[in-house]
DNA sequence: GCGGATTTGTTGACAACTATGACAAACTGC
DNA sequence: GCAGTTTGTCATAGTTGTCAACAAATCCGC
């Protein structure tokens, strides 16, 4: 059913509208923003005072720059009152965070942890020993300070995730399958706010294209190497997610074959020919290696040893392959690349550049830009907080006025 | 610029929602309409008595249906005042049709040409005596009657178009390179309404998410078996363009590096391995043979000829290839196989259905419908003609009361 | 056939929001 | 200090949907 709009929608659109341009622009005078949104100076002067009252923003005093004419006033987020709880939960790691407004990380802890523990109960109860240790931190630090509301709880997990209930359908690196995370993390977290779940490419391409290297772009495409391959499409800062929030797991795009045997049953998905996995065993590393065996690996770039080289030129062929039908697919106008394809970027650029010439379609010149993810680790973070912020920049009022 | 939102946007786009509803769901009562957009009685009251006054609807007199109450009035499309132009561009024919509000093709002429005519100023020509005589028919059949306002013109292309400026920036099929269609057939026409150019493969999901086999689809996937291979992913009824408009170019997938070269330069586009090339090449037929060699195939199946099942078996396995990565990178709810997959589904049917059930993620159930096509060759034309009925879906009121 | 229950259309008062225009405030440049 | 320019503020007007009350049209049971 699509609901028709109402009256009232019309300032919630427009408070919107307001507060997510000043995430994305930085601060503006009111004058821009009056330019930028087409609105009335009346109508802006309601919004920003309504936005300020709500305290998610702050009127700093007029600067002149130099033209004629009354300065105005520069408006920007106010980062202090409230925040958002980001949950990352990895293979060999967990991780929790408070990130603000302007999305900024506040505080974060991280904990390393043995494979036996990815259970689910094990996790959760790992996860709470955290946010405990963060909530006691940040009393102390807050000295009698600031009181800052959490609007949301973000949680990040390398898997399948079914949208309509927050539902892990699939995460075959940590053995879930149908494990409703975000029910068990709310009754053991107990703060009365529900989690959000997404897929941790999604999220750092939702982070990317708010916050990084794909601030700008419409049509965003973020594929990033991790164990597997992963990615996400972010339209107009929007995340493309599919039917049932599955979209994005290009990871299981069939290029080859001829290839390997996939851990999906596949055979030849892209993940068989690039990402962490594939560079290490071309590269005569341990595939299973994990994060010391990349570093190791990197190493030996760095002293140019032919064997690794020739790996990495490997991952940027079958990388420009996949990235290639990709663009012809989506059309983006930016590629980010993350994780592990961002760090070697600058080793295999030019082979990359070179395979991805010849093959734009019909010799049309496609004009995309390729670049590296510009947050690293922290887009997990910062994208995790992004989706807990969803109620809050869909509707400014109604979420502060709830709690207050 | 973002736009914000202002007070009579709301109208606009209250009309739109409604006038949409009526076109995708049937006639429906008035108050079908109060529970399927939310909005109040005498809001809909206001809302159907304004697109009746701009006669894009009709109100039937209450039919009652054996509950209690009073009974409510049918509200329906109103199909006789409006029409679009619609303009169809292939190699081997051209033709044009007028569509009506609701999706009917009301006349419509189709002229076949030689490829010594396949060039533009012969095209635009070819197409310019095809309206006249359409225009002609049109006047003697109404004899006295009704007067069809023409909203649009909307032109179906083979090949690559940038959105913004409606230019055929590749169409290899036609040998058209940059070629601004859209300028040189209003002068043409001089119709005084300028034309929208779109992707054939695309307009054919337009019509096919809208009118045909993917109504009631939230995320559709349409993939269609020309000389090429085309398609188009359709979200909430609007196609997904991309950063140029250059998205669902499907064909220059790669899906096989040990392939063939394809047309574009690259190897192994999912194109060499699907669509009427390749399977006429496998099925021992000329690959360039068109239209007569596709049916001689057909009879050949029909009467269950060994290499033509083997070949359509084969074009069953590399077709799911493609469709399933189509899937894991869209998420889409239900795929529409148009053109020459249509035609062959009900032979490659179990094959195709055993190709993608081991190939899903994961095992996870993807729950994918996958049809055929249910507009045939109409679709396109239907499809060109939505296009150009894109102005007045999005503001019915400022569309109907320009000219009027 | 008749009256009650139910559903729906209509009408007018009301509320929410933005637009408009007049005026005041704050700055630059001369 | 004054003219010119830009911006904030305020009151008024216009548009649109909501709400509540009432009238109209149907079904059902008697």
């Amino acid at each position: 059913m699509v609901v028709a709009v109402r009256a009232p929608h019309v300032r919630q659109t427009n408070l919107t509208i307001v507060l997510d341009h000043l995430r994305r622009h930085g601060p503006s005078s009111r004058s821009q923003l009056v330019s930028a949104t087409g609105l009335t100076r009346s109508a802006i002067a309601g919004l920003v005072g309504e936005l300020e009252s709500l305290r998610l923003v702050i009127e700093a005093a007029p600067e002149s720059d130099g033209s004629p004419g009354r300065p105005s006033p520069i408006v920007r987020v106010d980062d202090r009152h409230v925040g958002a709880l980001a949950i990352e939960i990895f293979v060999d790691e967990i991780g929790v965070a408070i990130v603000a407004l302007d999305g900024s990380i506040v505080s974060s802890m991280r904990l390393a942890r043995p494979r036996e523990r990815v259970a689910l109960a094990a996790t959760v109860s790992d996860v709470a020993g955290l946010v405990r240790r963060l909530e006691r931190q940040r009393r102390v630090h807050r000295g009698g300070g600031l009181e800052r509301r959490i609007l949301g709880v973000g949680v990040s997990v390398p898997g399948l995730i079914r949208e309509s209930d927050n539902v892990v359908v699939a995460a075959p690196n940590l053995g879930w399958t149908n494990t409703p995370i975000a029910a068990v993390l709310d009754e053991a977290l107990a703060l009365g706010i529900p989690s959000i779940v997404g897929n941790d490419a999604d999220l750092g391409a939702l982070a990317e294209s708010r916050f990084g290297a794909g601030v700008g772009s419409d049509h965003m495409l973020f594929v990033t190497g991790e164990v597997g391959v992963g990615g996400g499409f972010v339209v107009a800062g929007r995340p493309v997610t599919g039917h049932s929030g599955y979209a994005g797991e290009v990871g299981h795009f069939p290029v080859n074959p001829a290839g390997q045997r996939c851990t999906c049953g596949a055979v030849g998905c892209w993940e068989t020919e690039v990402g962490e996995r594939a560079l290490l065993r071309r590269a005569g590393l341990d595939e299973h290696g994990g994060g010391r065996a990349v570093e190791e690996l990197l190493a030996r770039a760095e002293s140019s040893d032919e064997v690794t080289l020739a790996a990495i030129a490997e991952e940027a062929k079958w990388l420009a392959t996949g990235i290639t039908g990709l663009i012809n697919v989506f059309d983006p106008d930016t590629v980010v690349l993350g994780g592990l394809f961002s760090r070697i970027l600058p080793i295999m650029r030019d082979r990359l550049d070179a395979e991805l010439a010849p093959l734009q379609y019909m010799g049309v010149p496609r004009d995309v830009l390729v670049v590296g993810a510009s947050l690293g680790p922290q887009a997990v973070t910062v994208g995790a907080a992004e989706l807990a912020f969803g109620p809050l920049l869909a509707d400014p009022a109604r979420v502060m006025n709830a709690g207050a």
